[in-house]
DNA sequence: AACGTACACTTAT
DNA sequence: ATAAGTGTACGTT
C-alpha cells in the first residue's frame, strides 16, 4: 500500500505523520509544515480531544528487540495518565535507562505515547523539545478534568 | 564476533 | 552536586 504523509497544527508546532493505511510508519515533531493531510485521529488529538488511535498500529511495537516489548507496555499507558521509565523497566524487566533510550528512538510518537512517560524526580527529555511534552501532558490533564470534573 | 560508547534513568553519597 | 550502577543498541574494529 502506498505511503501517505502530511501534517498538522499542534501550537507552535507541527505534527509530520507518514503512514499506509491503518500502519504508521514515522511521527516527527516539526517547526515547519509537510504539505498533505493526516489521519482524523491526529487532527482530533491535536484539537484536544481523548484519542487512543486504537484503529491504528504502529512499526514499533513490532520491533523484534525488547524495545518492541517497551513500546508496547508504553502504548497502555492511557490518556491522562503518567507513568516513569522506572515502573515500564519493570514491567518488561529491563532497566529505566534502557526505556529512556527506547523513548528517544521511538519513531512513532503520540501512538506510542513516550509523552506519557516520566522521569520520577523531573519530567525527564523529549526530542526535539521538553516543552512539547509539558506541552502534551498539560493538554492531556485539562481534557481529562473537563470530561469527568471532580 | 568482540569491544567501546552513548544514553529521554535511578539511587546513594 | 556528583558519582556509581544499569541494559541495550549501534558503530567500529
Amino acid at each position: 500500500m502506498e505511503v501517505m504523509s502530511g501534517s498538522c497544527r499542534f501550537g507552535l508546532w507541527f505534527v509530520h505523520v507518514w503512514w499506509s493505511g491503518a500502519m504508521i510508519h514515522h511521527v516527527l515533531f516539526s517547526k515547519s509544515p509537510l504539505p498533505g493531510a493526516v489521519p482524523p485521529s491526529f487532527t482530533r488529538y491535536c484539537a484536544g480531544k481523548e484519542e487512543r488511535f486504537q484503529s491504528y498500529e504502529s512499526v514499533a511495537t513490532s520491533y523484534p528487540t525488547i524495545y518492541g516489548q517497551i513500546y508496547q507496555a508504553v502504548r497502555n499507558v492511557p490518556y491522562g495518565e503518567t507513568e516513569t521509565y522506572g515502573e515500564i523497566a519493570g514491567t518488561v524487566s529491563t532497566s529505566a535507562r534502557v526505556v529512556g533510550q527506547a523513548m528517544r528512538r521511538n519513531p512513532t510518537p503520540l501512538v506510542i505515547p513516550c509523552h506519557r512517560i516520566v522521569g520520577k524526580h523531573h519530567i525527564g527529555g523529549f526530542t526535539p523539545s521538553p516543552e512539547i511534552k509539558e506541552a502534551l501532558i498539560l493538554m492531556e490533564k485539562k481534557t481529562r478534568k473537563r470530561k469527568q470534573p471532580g
